[in-house]
RNA sequence: GCUCCUAUCGUCUAGAGGCCUAGGACGGAGCCCUCUCAAGGCUUAAACCCCGGUUCGAAUCCGGGUAGGAGCGCCA
């Protein structure tokens, strides 16, 4: 049996980042065993679903690289055949009318919790031998309810929580189609998984409620039920659902953070799922190692510090060829443009160290591209004294004077400069740094200065010399 | 309220009865290295929710508490 998972997100808004998990831990089961990975996107409620999110949708996954292995699948295309598996629950006597109407039934779950009782439908349109149904009020159109069984138990067995036993009894007859004709989100999903062959159903455990009524259905339409996983939801910093103020909302932004995809899906898969101690996967290793047995059944918080070191683990071994898209991408957004200096794969080379987000690699990298607008008033104070500039100037005529402008010959020109003024090598980088920077912080001085150009780097030298004589 | 789920350092987790004086990682603290910022190295603090039971032996199994969470829609 060919192992077939699918993501069904609703698009009532973006790809948050439970869902992203979800997606990845269905992506993974289905690669990890040769099967297939599909999106099906659940719009049947039309009031909800927009165009706009179901474009986030694609695009978080495209980001994210979680390719659907069939071309995406939309519900609302699907009406036709949910209306025949309706029409064929009707005749078998699965499922029947209920002409109740919404302000009766709020009423009755109104009672229902003023009696201290689960709200639940009290199957007053249920046909049973002998019973008299109630007349069919005119000018009404029914819903269609399931007629779930009424005694027995259901048991689930779950890949994630293990063995989950439902009572019949706490089962009501949930509504398969609403009095428009729309069919819900349960029946959708039932007959949707069970004409695309779906062998593992890998969702949030919001839905583990869900699932007796589904086995029901399937059980009632003859078929198999798939095999099922639970996966538990992900919370914020603070133990509460994840929320904007988490910084934890749709994947977009945590491209905008400057994360990188593959970072975060290695953070993602670790949250919830362990293979002993390792921390890192390269993504042909999550896919070889994934599997249910674990991942836990708790709760997981969202921990951001931990986020950021897997991201800056990423930036630090990834090939600068693949980061450079996504700095590229960055660059652009602060309004820079790569074009303007050096090479991003060797810039990456050198920032990489020292930034855990492509944000900070960003703003850290923009003195490469773009002309300084000022310096950091306290370095400027601390490094660009008159002795600074002093420096400054002689080191802009020796550096005028090299040969050639390279990293080593940078290297030795600076060096030879403070040793022959005895002077640290702090008393000389540090001024440059401000001078060429506009602040205390960068790369090695001597990769700093060949990844800067000669043009610039003498021209920012001398601009800082005359800095520090017209203050004066 | 009812049903269902969950419970190891602050956080993510290892742990499938003896290997646990509970391991790793993030974060924290300290030290070393150092042209800045980092990175790196070393050291360190920090946890089995509670109570019973099973067993020679329990973080691990069972029961009960407690605490969190989810669901109870003509939403998905």
């Amino acid at each position: 049996m060919t192992v077939v998972t699918r993501f069904a997100p609703s698009p009532t808004g973006y790809l948050h980042i439970g869902g992203a998990r979800t997606a990845l831990f269905s992506y993974l089961y289905a690669k990890r065993h040769g099967g297939k990975f599909l999106l099906r996107i659940e719009d049947t409620d039309r009031e909800r679903s927009t165009q706009e999110a179901v474009d986030a949708i694609f695009e978080g996954m495209a980001w994210l690289n979680l390719k659907s292995d069939f071309a995406e699948i939309y519900q609302t295309q699907r009406f036709d055949r949910y209306r025949e598996v309706v029409q064929q629950m009707l005749a078998a006597g699965t499922a029947y009318h209920c002409y109740a109407s919404k302000e009766e039934l709020d009423a009755m779950r109104a009672e229902q919790m003023a009696r201290k009782e689960k709200p639940r439908y009290d199957g007053r349109w249920r046909p049973e031998p002998g019973k008299t149904l109630p007349p069919v009020p005119a000018g009404v159109q029914p819903v269609v309810r399931f007629r779930n069984p009424g005694e027995g138990q259901v048991v689930i067995r779950d890949l994630i929580k293990g063995e989950i036993v439902f009572d019949n009894k706490e089962l009501d007859d949930l509504i398969i189609a609403r009095a428009d004709g729309v069919p819900t989100y349960n029946f959708c999903v039932v007959v949707d998984d069970w004409d695309m062959g779906i062998t593992h159903v890998i969702r949030g455990d919001d839905h583990v409620n869900n699932t007796p009524r589904q086995i029901n259905i399937l059980k009632a339409l003859g078929a198999t039920p798939p095999a099922y996983a639970h996966v538990s939801m992900i919370l914020g910093a603070d133990g509460a659902k994840l929320s904007k103020r988490h910084g934890a909302l749709s994947v977009t932004e945590y491209r905008a953070m400057g994360f990188m995809p593959e970072a975060l899906l290695n953070y993602l898969v670790r949250l919830g799922w362990s293979h002993g101690d390792q921390e890192l996967f390269t993504r042909e290793e999550m896919i070889a190692k994934f599997d249910f047995d674990h991942v836990s059944a708790s709760p997981a918080r969202f921990d951001m510090e931990k986020a950021w070191w897997v991201n800056h683990q990423y930036l630090k071994i990834t090939d600068p060829a693949i980061i450079a898209p996504e700095f590229d991408w960055h660059l652009r957004r602060i309004g820079v443009d790569p074009a303007n200096g050096p090479d991003l794969k060797a810039v990456i080379e050198q920032q990489r160290e020292r930034c855990r987000s492509l944000v900070e690699m960003a703003e850290k990298s923009k003195f490469f591209y773009a002309e300084l607008d000022g310096y950091d008033d306290k370095d400027a104070a601390k490094h660009l004294t008159p002795d600074g500039a002093a420096v400054l100037d002689e080191l802009a005529t020796a550096l005028e004077a090299l040969p050639e402008w390279t990293a080593a010959a940078l290297h030795t020109a600076v060096n030879g400069y403070a040793e022959s003024k005895e002077l640290g090598l702090g008393k000389v980088a540090q001024p440059i740094r401000v001078a060429v920077v506009g602040m205390a912080i960068s790369p090695p001085i001597d990769q700093t200065l060949f990844l800067l150009g000669r043009q610039r780097t003498l021209a920012r030298l001398k601009a800082a010399v005359s800095y520090v004589r017209n203050k004066s």
